[in-house]
DNA sequence: CTGAAAGCGCTTACAG
DNA sequence: CTGAAAGCGCTTACAG
């Protein structure tokens, strides 16, 4: 009767050997599938457990050609809000019994192409991407044969061949500048993130992710709708990082006449808009109202309590996966979801100072 | 010719075919390794290429047995100190072309004994852990034969057996400490997360892991060197969430003589303390100073910037990655690393108010 | 320099 | 109810 090797893992064989049947019976016995009698279940699973067995994923991979694996490609793992969607990600499919590969990419599109294809080499069910680019998205398409299902999380892009999980931002800016404008403010401001510029600029890039477009075009349209100003003077696009906001927010601040409201499209947007306002002496709420999208933990706290636009972060990652697994399923399944977004009124946003 | 199938993936084989050569020498040839001429090389690139050959790691990996494949088991993601580790790790793993495999635990034992299995049967090459408890560590020791390399990250245990990289917290803590005392405050209190304990309690809970020993320790150290009282009334050991540490921090406040300075060990406890005491009407550093581990982005646009224990928490994230690598190449490697932390003095202490 | 063949550890039709 | 055998897609000694 041969034992399992000492400095090697136990495989199915020494299992099989050790119970006294073959390959396929252990496998059966071990599966829970199939026909198998107690007697010789039990056996098994006895001989299992005294070698520690664990099943080898990687050939049961290979065998079933499925890996019970998604990649989730994220363009910023450093910002709460993905860190929120990953969190429910790696819940929602653990629960369905898949595992998560992740890769950040720092917006940059020459490292999603890369963990793209390798997130294929390892042969990843289907992928999840929060992509950097709008039009450079042949490798989230074409990418291999049979093809591979994709979920784009959080932003959109135009191709209509690329599903997505997102949520009515353009409703949600919209309604963060009417709220400004009902507090009496003309002069607000933008700030945007963006993966489409190396630092800030005053004019939107071309090639910005639909979600960017639809928070900008929000806001542009409740301008109108207001008869608002929007002036280039008051909002910058910019890298999506604390410091570049901190230095596109000193440059409107300091500008002859200064925005009284500023809405930051996201964590690192309002993060650096809040140091530089109060750097410069710039009271929040005050001297400067303010609105963020995103409910980072420490928006409670920050004083005043910032208002937000509250996104449906757990249920968007969430959706990602089961929009995803669908498709792993079923691989003509095509659906995409706009979840709503909410303001959350608390106390950054107060009547301008009259002048 | 036979052309790969149009709804499966290309196969070494159809590359070979497509190119007319055996598999040994396409694989040769796209490997780039052994011998091969330039010409036949060519033909094998131009086949690849044309049929968009992707290798499948899968099989890759049962043949060399290596994964090429990090687990990475965290106690809470939502924690921004682990999100940058992780950040850090992806960064260094992929580097050396490894990919990561991410679960999170909720700091729940049970996850984590889950968590292990899993990314053993998935074959990962080592595993970097963030345990939730120094006594039920089974699991990370004798997991399988061979054995898989095992790095603590953050926190250690009282094992021998177990590497970790972890930061000097005990230092950390009696500085943080001192500089209370040398602020002129007597009445100094405790938040400690910990996964050992439910919700929260006066006395440190069986089993604590050792770094929360040591944040611990150092502080007693620090208040028997300074002739200090330490009193269970201004101490809370608190499982690591924000509401849980806001109720602790609201009861320590309310008691008879409540503390004038605390020392919150993580960014949870931190937000926790922070919405507690505003919501009681105290003013930060004028009524109560505060320290926090960690030094999360909000804590220097928070007003006043609160004072922290930075640690190197991309060192930290890195090294775990190397010293994994290490023991992945040798399996006798043995290794552990305390990198040191250190106190960034902001504004949030100050002399406590006279009484 | 190139190819035939074995083998990594599974699962699953097929036969009995 | 159980087993022998094929095959998932690679790589690598071995032979030529």
């Amino acid at each position: 009767m041969t034992q399992a090797p000492n400095d090697k893992a136990a495989r199915l064989i020494d299992v099989a050997r050790r119970a006294e049947v073959s390959r396929a019976t252990a496998a059966r016995a071990l599966g829970g599938y199939g026909l198998v009698t107690e007697a010789t279940r039990e056996r098994v699973m006895a001989a299992a457990a005294e070698l520690n067995y664990r099943v080898n994923e990687l050939a049961r991979s290979m065998r079933s050609g499925r890996s019970l694996t998604i990649g989730v490609v994220v363009a910023d793992i450093s910002n709460s809000f993905f860190t929120s969607a990953i969190r429910a990600i790696i819940e929602t499919a653990s629960g369905a019994g898949y595992q998560i590969l992740v890769l950040n990419t720092d917006d940059d599109i020459e490292k999603e192409r890369n963990a793209v294809r390798v997130l294929i080499e390892k042969r990843v069910d289907g992928l999840i991407v929060v992509p950097a680019s709008q039009n450079e998205i042949e490798h989230l398409i074409v990418q291999s044969e049979p093809e591979v299902p994709v979920v784009l999380l959080d932003r959109r892009v135009d191709s209509d061949e690329i599903d997505f999980v997102t949520t009515d931002d353009r409703a949600a800016a919209g309604e963060a500048i009417r709220h400004f404008a009902a507090a009496g403010h003309v002069r607000i401001g933008l700030l945007v993130a963006t993966a489409s510029v190396e630092k800030y600029s005053p004019t939107m890039p071309d090639h910005v992710v639909g979600t960017v477009r639809d928070r900008v075009e929000g806001a542009m349209a409740a301008f109108a709708e207001l008869e608002l100003a929007a002036s280039p003077q008051w909002t910058r696009f910019c890298h999506s990082s604390v410091e570049i906001a901190h230095e596109a927010m000193t440059e409107i601040l300091t500008s002859p006449e200064p925005p009284t409201a500023i809405l930051a499209t996201n964590e690192e947007m309002a993060l650096g808009a809040l140091g530089a306002a109060q750097e410069l002496g710039f009271e929040i709420s005050e001297d400067l109202s303010i609105i963020a999208f995103d409910e980072a933990p420490w928006t409670l706290v920050f004083r005043p309590p910032l208002s937000v636009v509250k996104r449906p972060v757990a249920k968007l990652g969430a959706t990602a996966v089961e929009l995803l697994l669908k498709k792993i399923e079923d691989n003509s399944y095509r659906s995409s979801r706009i979840l709503n977004a909410q303001l959350v009124v608390r106390q950054s946003v107060t009547a301008p100072r009259a002048r």
